[in-house]
DNA sequence: TATGTTCCTGACCATTTGGTCAACATGTGA
DNA sequence: TCACATGTTGACCAAATGGTCAGGAACATA
């Protein structure tokens, strides 16, 4: 069903088409099976059934479940580290802690599936991710942590223990996604729309922000929304 | 648990003892093995291997795989309902939310296992809890919510959205449960003891009650243990 | 001791598991 | 056209899966 452009030459790539939609298709499916059951309940069959291929077809494009499933992990740590990006004392605290929470919901809300799959290992004992926790990452958080104290020497926030900060954060936004099926029951919906996403990432923001003490360096509160909760208040 | 105890006829009694002793090291091995590969990765045998009896002791005793599950998951939901107590628009914000925050840390470290049993099920999609999500929760967290709302309108926390303060404190404890690997993967931690839970509830009890401008109504001070904050702010 | 109930478990079964492989299909470049 | 690489998949395998069952062990009352 690709339609080659007759003007331009075609790659000298051979049948690349279709192992990129095989791929994607099998990457898809193996997200879903195994944020759901874990990578020991996922069978390679239903993976399989999901991407509508022979189970054959899977491993022959990934080798082995292993190996898919690390492949898996990689890639939603690639996501994960594309939100980790570096800050400074002299940073706007106001700002760095509101783009933090934002970036972290909207990941979680964006790859649900993987946020469940990162999940699964780390709720598993993290079989697979040991090192990436105990190095990378820990030095991430480290690094912000000392940020997050300076602030508070200056004055800018309340002297909180910043490594609880950070997992209030992403405890709170990666609810959304791993607690999905919790979520929807209890509120009744199908599903959470963008209104529902913005209003829950202002009210974690809010929270955040006053429940630390954080100040703004007097620039301009960069709000374009203001999704208050409503309620039938009258003073 | 159906023990007919006939007065009239013999009370069934037997040696108790043992299957008592048996069915706490199942279900104990149970909740962990579940809790670390799901429902479908895990196995009868391996949770036999772990409470160390035949695999057809297991099944003799809990009849079947998931006949095992249910009643872990039961068990759990009961530990869970037994801090879901009343409140009233009468009671002090402060003190019931310090108190929420309180046991539902104290559940997800005194149960861990049974934590991240909860976890997985509502990570799977809450197959077996879809009901109870529905039904009972829903209509607790809707009491709940009713409550903070009054309160908001009594001028006693700001109008934040009640449903998403719940989601907020769930999360955030909980996560010390289920991502225990990360929580000591990133502090370098080999656990986390009775000291660092206390700081840490006593931060999330310090950043909820700030956060949404919860007010006090000056009764008296909590009664039995007063957790010191170990940070001093303004007033 | 006799009798009945419960406890215990190795052997067994049908099904599913992850993975291999040979055979064939479909291209691709000469 | 040929030759060769890649794509595709049903058949197959040893191991593990949840579960059954027969039959013996242990125990309690009579």
């Amino acid at each position: 069903m690709t339609q080659p452009t007759s003007a331009v030459k075609t790659p000298p790539r051979r049948n690349d088409a279709t192992r990129a939609r095989n791929e994607q298709a099998i990457l898809t499916a193996a997200e879903r099976i195994f944020a759901r059951h874990g990578y020991r309940g996922a069978s390679v069959q239903a993976i399989a059934e999901a991407a509508e291929l022979p189970k054959s077809n899977v491993l022959y494009y990934m080798g082995s479940k292993q190996a898919l499933y690390v492949r898996l992990l990689a890639r939603m740590m690639k996501r994960w580290n594309a939100l980790l990006d570096d800050i400074s004392v002299e940073d706007d605290p106001a700002e760095v802690l509101t783009a933090f929470i934002e970036r972290k919901m909207q990941l979680s809300r964006r790859h649900p599936e993987g946020s469940r799959l990162f999940a699964a290992e780390i709720l598993g004992g993290a079989p697979f991710l040991q090192e990436y926790l105990h190095g990378e990452l820990r030095e991430w958080v480290e690094g912000r942590a000392r940020v997050f104290e300076q602030w508070a020497e200056r004055g800018l926030m309340d002297p909180v223990n910043p490594v609880w900060l950070i997992f209030l954060i992403w405890s709170s936004t990666q609810h959304y996604a791993d607690f999905e099926a919790q979520v929807l029951g209890i509120t009744g919906k199908d599903a959470l729309d963008d209104a529902d996403t913005e209003e829950i990432t202002a009210f974690l923001t809010r929270v955040v922000l006053k429940g630390c003490g954080v100040q703004s360096r007097q620039k301009a509160p960069p709000e374009r929304k203001m999704p208050s909760y409503s309620v039938r208040n009258d003073a």
